[in-house]
RNA sequence: GCCGCGGUGGCGGAACUGGUAGACGCGCUGGACUUAAAAUCCAGUUGUAGCGAUACAGUGCGGGUUCGAUUCCCGCCCGCGGCACCA
């Protein structure tokens, strides 16, 4: 058993001493940037899942440097953000000190697992060197129109007393504490994202080497869709009702309207409505509903008609009801939607309950003429009872009817997407202040680029200040400025950045982490980016990829970046479960901390254990056993390496399985398969163990062993290190270039043949590798086991694989 | 409900483009070494029958295509992840 506390130790500080990891310059050689997603230091420091992830993009980067490629492999911290705030205030510290001793442990953590990072490009968003980038960027979204402030009612957490985007929820509860959240109307600052809708769309087609699992997600979430706007005039009153629907085809079965309640005809329409009392009751009722209640499936579906409101059908002119009702969201489309009972689910149940009238217009194709009711039919079809329009099919009579809307002057295609502008303000101390100014006469100010970074200041106290107002609020001497346009007072936006805006960009800064003059600089932008290989939690599938890419995209648009994506390659790295099966966490006291296991059984065993476990991209529980299965791999090996003894001619089988071993392994972490390339190195070290146990000698010379020790190395960097240097080497084995294979020796001379009657395999036989078909049945029919399964039956054809099998079909 | 992924021994998993299902590891059983244990080494380990050669069954379930299906097609069941009253 090797000392692995020793030699880990040891080659850890040689690392350091002689900068081992450090980037190239941005020239000459071909680059290759790999990136892992940079953590949120918590306070509890790395569990065992965390690492699997860095494992293997730093398996990865090893490669890729002994391949002779320029590596770049920074890590960074994302240190805004909530969590920190409350461990702070909970621990009666300052965020900032908390923030940086959760950093502190977290590189240590990193360094013991051997992970080879470029220090030297570390960056913090909590740096305001670095986040003076952030804010400078977001002044351009102002000045680009892409910045704006809303008053609409916001997410509310009671017991956090912060407001919450959409994103910061689950399952309608604040994601940090679990508590239920409510609407509160507050002033945000949100971002156009959707602006970028169509293209955030589009790019993914130019992602090849995205997981096609992740884009799907970010299609979903975009969620465009196509359909018309259509407009129904309200009879006696000068207003129009807008609807978006997908299925205009749909449109002679509509027998009323629904507007969602907070939509603003609702209150426009309040001289009209006959049964105003009502309706001012159920606003009220909804008004108080949370996203959770009424989002709610199974809640069963409510709503009011409006008295004295009739909507006009624009292809038939005939007059429905108008409801509201919340199943309608505001938010989404127009806010209102003609109901078509007959073939819409929602609508179908709603009409139930207030017996609403019900008719069919598009029948199935298999039934054309079916104008039953009895339930509702959502698929295309035929139209029927539609005017002109009768025996169309859904698609063509949605181009059709979509065209007569245009023509007419009462309505237009349209395009709708499900991502919503970002929210892009928090009521709270801990992220990057917002550089805007609000100035009585001039409006919204920038803050000028030459007074960038604006500092987050000292404040006594940073807890929430329970109003909703961020506690930088209450430093008046911070919030009282002379406007920088007029001169005159003024006062500073208090309302800080989320903490996804910090983490939509730090990948460009690793590239030129100390840069004050720009963001980045474009010609070191233009060698390095786009980043090669990111990899990291599926959970980021949506929100941070988005963001980034929608961050990323807007600064190519004003000239910043040389590229239009950040990702070239996108992998997901599966969680590691706890022992039960279960998630890792401090509730179910299943966690495994990685300073354990490096004590026990090393950072080496570790690290191979984690590749070794299954296929990365899934989720797998941790089992010791297994872990002791790595360790025991890697005391065969340096078992191996000290019996080596030179033998006078080299075992040619071994030398061949020497050769396929390190195509396999070269291949397989290009794939991310490390689970096969270890086994592939097992199996080989297993057999060349086996022949020294049994010769006395090793099977292959010093020179071919080496390669051995050099495919190894990326998996167990400390040990491959050390047995590197007992086999007399100066220098490291990381600066010793990757080995190619001998395309001759990987052939095979001999060949296992089966021989199958009817499919089914009766026997193998050996044969040279390039045995003709003809040859091959002599031999087969020979084979007794082969023989007994021919006696008496007529041959009818030969299948013939070469080098693999044979199959005789006998009647 | 929709979208995506998956279902293989006691366990984690392997299987190229349709060609010997179960590589590799863990666990277990038996043996060697040892006073003993650990470590290490050797043998075995899908099920059933058989001393064995071998035969039959077998990759969630039911069909299909094929000389041949874990792999392709159709219809289900179950699990995981994401989105969700999206008009």
């Amino acid at each position: 058993m090797y000392n692995h506390q020793e030699i880990e130790k040891k080659w850890q500080k040689i690392w350091a001493e002689t900068g081992a990891h450090k980037t190239g310059e941005a020239k000459g050689r071909p680059k290759y940037y790999v990136l892992d997603m940079f953590p949120y230091p918590s306070g509890t420091g790395l569990h065992v899942g965390h690492p699997k992830g860095y494992i293997a993009t730093d398996i990865f980067a090893r490669q890729k440097r002994m391949q002779g490629y320029n590596v770049l492999h920074p890590m960074g911290w994302d240190a805004f953000g909530l969590p920190a705030e409350n461990y702070a205030i909970k621990n009666k510290l300052h965020p900032r000190q908390a923030t940086e001793e959760n950093i502190a442990t977290y590189k240590r953590q990193i360094n013991m697992i051997g992970l080879s990072y470029d220090w030297d490009r570390e960056i913090s968003t909590i740096d305001p060197q670095y986040y003076k980038w952030t804010q400078w960027t977001f002044i351009q979204m102002w000045k680009k129109g892409l910045a704006y402030e809303s008053y609409e009612p916001i997410n509310w957490c009671p017991s956090c007393k912060t407001g919450l985007a959409n994103e910061d929820l689950e399952d309608g509860l604040c994601e940090r504490c679990g508590s239920v959240v409510e609407q509160k109307p507050m002033r945000q600052w949100v971002i156009r994202i959707t602006d970028y809708a169509q293209r955030l769309l589009d790019d993914l087609e130019k992602l090849p080497e995205w997981e096609e699992t992740i884009k799907e997600m970010q299609r979903n979430w975009i969620g465009r869709s196509e359909g018309a706007e259509i407009n129904f005039a309200i009879s006696g009153a000068d207003k129009m009702i807008k609807v978006f629907t997908t299925r205009v085809d749909t449109i002679f079965g509509c027998t009323y309207i629904v507007l969602a309640p907070e939509n603003e005809l609702v209150a426009d329409l309040k001289d009209k409505i006959k049964n105003w009392p009502e309706v001012e009751k159920y606003l009220a009722e909804t008004k108080n509903k949370t996203d959770l209640q009424r989002t709610d499936l199974n809640k069963e579906k409510s709503g009011v008609v409006l008295k004295g409101i009739v909507a006009v059908n624009p292809f038939n002119n005939e007059e429905v009801p108008v409801f509201i009702a919340d199943y309608v969201l505001n938010l989404y489309g127009t806010g209102a939607v003609m109901a078509v009972p007959a073939h819409d689910e929602r609508d179908w149940e709603f009409a139930q309950k207030y017996d609403l009238s019900i008719r069919k217009s598009v029948a199935p194709l298999s039934n054309p003429r079916d104008e039953s009711t009895e339930s509702c039919y959502a698929d295309d079809g035929v139209l029927l009872s539609s005017g002109e329009f009768s025996g169309l099919d859904s698609v063509s009579a949605r181009l059709k009817m979509t065209a007569w809307l245009a023509n007419n002057n009462k309505g237009a295609k349209k395009i709708n997407y499900k991502i919503k502008d970002w929210v892009f303000s928090r009521q709270r101390y801990w992220g990057e202040p917002i550089p805007m100014i609000h100035c009585a006469k001039c409006g919204v100010v920038p803050v000028p680029e030459s007074e960038l970074p604006v500092v987050l200041p000292e404040v006594k106290s940073y807890e929430p200040t329970g109003t909703g107002e961020s506690p930088l609020a209450a430093i008046t001497d911070w919030v009282n400025v002379k406007c920088p346009k007029c001169g005159g007072p003024a006062q500073r936006e208090t309302n800080t950045m989320p903490q996804w805006g910090g983490s939509c960009w730090y990948y460009l800064r690793y590239i030129d982490p100390k840069n004050d003059r720009e963001l980045v600089d474009k010609k070191l932008e233009k060698y390095w980016s786009p980043v090669d290989f990111y990899v990291g939690g599926a959970e980021h599938a949506t929100r941070h990829l988005i963001y980034a890419r929608f961050w990323h995209k807007f600064l190519f648009d004003i000239g910043a970046v040389n590229y239009e994506e950040p990702f070239t390659k996108l992998r997901h790295v599966g969680l590691v479960m706890g022992e039960d099966g279960r998630k890792m966490s401090k509730r179910w006291g299943n966690v495994i901390n990685p300073d354990d296991i490096a004590a026990s059984h090393g950072a080496d065993a570790l690290r191979v254990y984690e590749m070794f476990m299954g296929p990365f991209e899934q989720a797998i529980a941790w089992n010791t056993n297994g872990l002791t299965g790595a360790r025991k791999f890697l005391d065969k090996i340096d078992r191996l390496a000290a019996a080596f003894v030179a033998p006078s001619t080299e075992d040619e089988e071994s030398l061949s399985l020497l050769h396929k071993t390190i195509k396999k392994v070269g291949e397989d972490i290009e794939k991310f398969n490390f689970n096969t390339a270890i086994s592939a190195l097992m199996i080989l070290v297993n057999k060349l163990t086996d022949y020294n146990n049994q010769s006395g000698h090793s099977a292959i010379s010093q020179e071919n062993f080496l390669h051995l020790w050099q495919i190894l190395s990326p998996f167990a960097p400390h040990l491959a290190e050390e047995i590197w240097e007992k086999f007399g080497h100066k220098d490291s084995i990381f600066k010793s270039p990757w080995p190619a294979y001998d395309p001759e020796l990987i052939k095979d001379k001999m060949a296992n043949l089966v021989i199958s009657v009817n499919g089914k395999a009766r026997a193998t036989i050996e044969v040279e590798a390039d045995i003709k078909e003809v040859e091959a049945l002599v031999l087969a029919q020979e084979n007794i086991n082969v023989k007994k399964w021919l006696e008496g039956k007529e041959i009818v054809k030969n299948i013939f694989v070469p080098g693999k099998l044979l199959n005789i079909v006998v009647k």
